[in-house]
DNA sequence: CCAGGCTAAACAAG
DNA sequence: CTTGTTTAGCCTGG
């Protein structure tokens, strides 16, 4: 009933963050390369509607107007971009059952054969197949059959077999609109409470700025229930000298140039800003903020854990808030992201610019003992780099093309996969302890997995089956290895802390799922 | 600071 | 499947 119609768009925004992963540090190896690159380069190369979308270098993007200084960017960017032919949608009426033809069809079942011949060796694949040797087969041509019948697929394998499973549970995975809409209510006022009180009651917070909504549920990857919130709360500081603490490059001394801050009290004679007696003080604070609520509950602290953990319930269902403390460094990036974010074949080396423009923030985050001494500091009073504005811009604005998954563009399934892998992930650590493994890492190797398969095409989303055995198997390729780079900072390994016989027992029970049509999902 | 506009995603209906 | 509506989140402009 409204004229609210918008029309196009050229606005798109960043901002920021959230946080996650818990790694050790250490070095790495060497670049880590993967196999997917022979199997999925070249038919990508070959797919047909590649050539309408990719007309061009108009891998412009959209770029998301940030600080004032970046609109240009994305206007810049609006600009250059040619305006690509119109898409498909329109032009075949059939759209996917009749999408991926000959040449693209056949490569795909080349491949689906090729993953089977290549792997087939491995000792799960026997184990399985002892008893059940045709049944995935089976199964396979079973569905396959009834999703020809329905849709007459021109390609079969792939699409007929895990797709259906898949969509079912990307269906169940969905969040309801009732369950969000009462969740973000009791979220966003109690952070709205803290967020008040810190800047009304307190000397040190006072200079709180906007909470950043981070983490999977405002990046819209949150699956199952809307149950976990994560929100950062900034603190500016002025001038700040950053040291890195050990090798890895994602862990720092913060030392406070001399300045009336209110966060000085916090500084030893060093002039380092304390991460443990600052957490300590907000924890207090937030502790003191909540105490009239008597809806919510204050978690127990967790060693090393740079949130402050709430939970609540909302129709009998218990949700949690983590608030985290961080501080919001202006200055250039630490040399260490130097090699990361390595974003330019898929986003374009504007949009990186624009990123490295804006400040990056850090966590009272550590590891290991908080005792443990390094150039006369302690590691509880160490800080964590955090990007999460970044990522979180990264996966709203995830296309090569600006349209990808607007009205009028192409449609990707980069965000699917991660749910999926996601799902995945969970379900196994419900099965086995596999407690270190944490969606950070789903996360991560998507972004990896984005910058190898750069267009948007690669991902389109009545490929998801195809594009989520690669995925999968390129996060067994990480684990296999023990090696997953920090996609920000390339010397953290975030499997480090991580046995190889962990690493390797959650890689076969992912390839033994994939192999299998998950029965897992079932 | 707020109101209003816009988007993505859920959802409803045909 | 397509189309239209609703909503939380986020942005902008006044």
């Amino acid at each position: 009933m409204k004229e609210q119609k918008p029309k196009k768009r050229q606005q798109k925004n960043p901002t920021h963050n959230e946080e996650k992963p818990s790694v050790q540090s250490f070095q790495t190896e060497k670049p880590t390369k993967y196999f997917p690159q022979e199997e999925i380069g070249k038919p990508q190369q070959t797919s047909r509607d590649n050539t309408r979308v990719s007309v061009r270098g108009t891998k412009a993007k959209s770029c998301a107007g940030r600080s004032k200084s970046l609109e240009q960017f994305a206007e810049e960017t609006v600009k250059t971009q040619p305006e690509i032919p119109k898409d498909k949608t329109k032009a075949s009426p059939k759209t996917k059952t009749a999408k991926p033809h000959s040449g693209k069809a056949k490569l795909l079942e080349q491949m689906v054969e090729e993953l089977k011949i290549t792997e087939a060796e491995t000792i799960i694949e026997a184990k399985i197949c002892a008893g059940t040797m045709k049944s995935p087969e089976e199964i396979r041509k079973k569905q396959q059959k009834s999703f020809e019948s329905i849709t007459k697929a021109c390609e079969p394998q792939l699409q007929g077999g895990t797709d259906s499973i898949l969509y079912t549970t990307l269906d169940k995975l969905r969040i309801r609109r009732n369950e969000r809409s009462d969740a973000s209510k009791v979220i966003n006022d109690i952070i709205k409470s803290i967020v008040e009180h810190l800047k009304k009651n307190t000397v040190s917070f006072q200079e709180v700025q906007e909470p950043l909504r981070t983490g999977s549920y405002y990046e819209n990857l949150k699956i199952s229930s809307p149950d976990e919130f994560d929100v950062m709360l900034p603190m500016p500081v002025a001038r700040v000298d950053i040291q890195p603490f050990r090798d890895d490059g994602a862990f720092y001394s913060v030392a406070l140039k001399r300045s009336k801050s209110p966060l000085s009290k916090f500084k030893d004679e060093a002039g380092i800003l304390s991460a443990s007696k600052m957490l300590k003080e907000f924890r207090e604070e937030v502790t003191k903020c909540v105490k009239p609520f008597k809806e919510w509950v204050l978690t127990r602290k967790k060693k090393g854990c740079p949130a402050v953990t709430l939970t609540t319930e909302v129709n009998s269902v218990t949700i949690s808030l983590d608030v985290v403390l961080c501080i919001v460094v202006q200055s250039s990036w630490p040399p260490f992201t130097k090699d990361g974010l390595r974003i330019e074949g898929w986003l374009g080396t504007k949009v990186r610019q624009k990123y490295k423009y804006l400040p990056y923030y850090l966590v009272p985050k550590y590891e290991g003992r908080g005792t443990m001494e390094c150039d006369g500091v302690l590691a509880k009073d160490i800080w964590r780099v955090s990007f999460s504005h970044v990522e979180k811009d990264i996966l709203k604005n995830h296309g090569s093309e600006k349209t990808c998954c607007e009205e009028g563009g192409v449609r990707c399934c980069r965000k699917d996969c991660l749910k999926l892998l996601k799902h995945l992930l969970s379900l196994l650590k419900e099965r086995e302890s596999f407690d270190k493994f944490c969606s950070y890492h789903a996360k991560t190797t998507l972004l990896h997995a984005c910058c190898s398969r750069t267009k948007d095409t690669d991902w389109h989303t009545s490929n998801l089956g195809h594009c989520f055995q690669i995925f999968l198997k390129e996060f067994e390729g990480y684990l296999q290895k023990g090696v997953l780079h920090n996609f920000f900072i390339p010397t953290q390994n975030l499997l480090s802390g991580i046995s190889d016989e962990s690493c390797k027992s959650l890689a076969q029970c992912i390839r033994n799922e994939r192999y299998n049509g998950f029965p897992i999902f079932k």
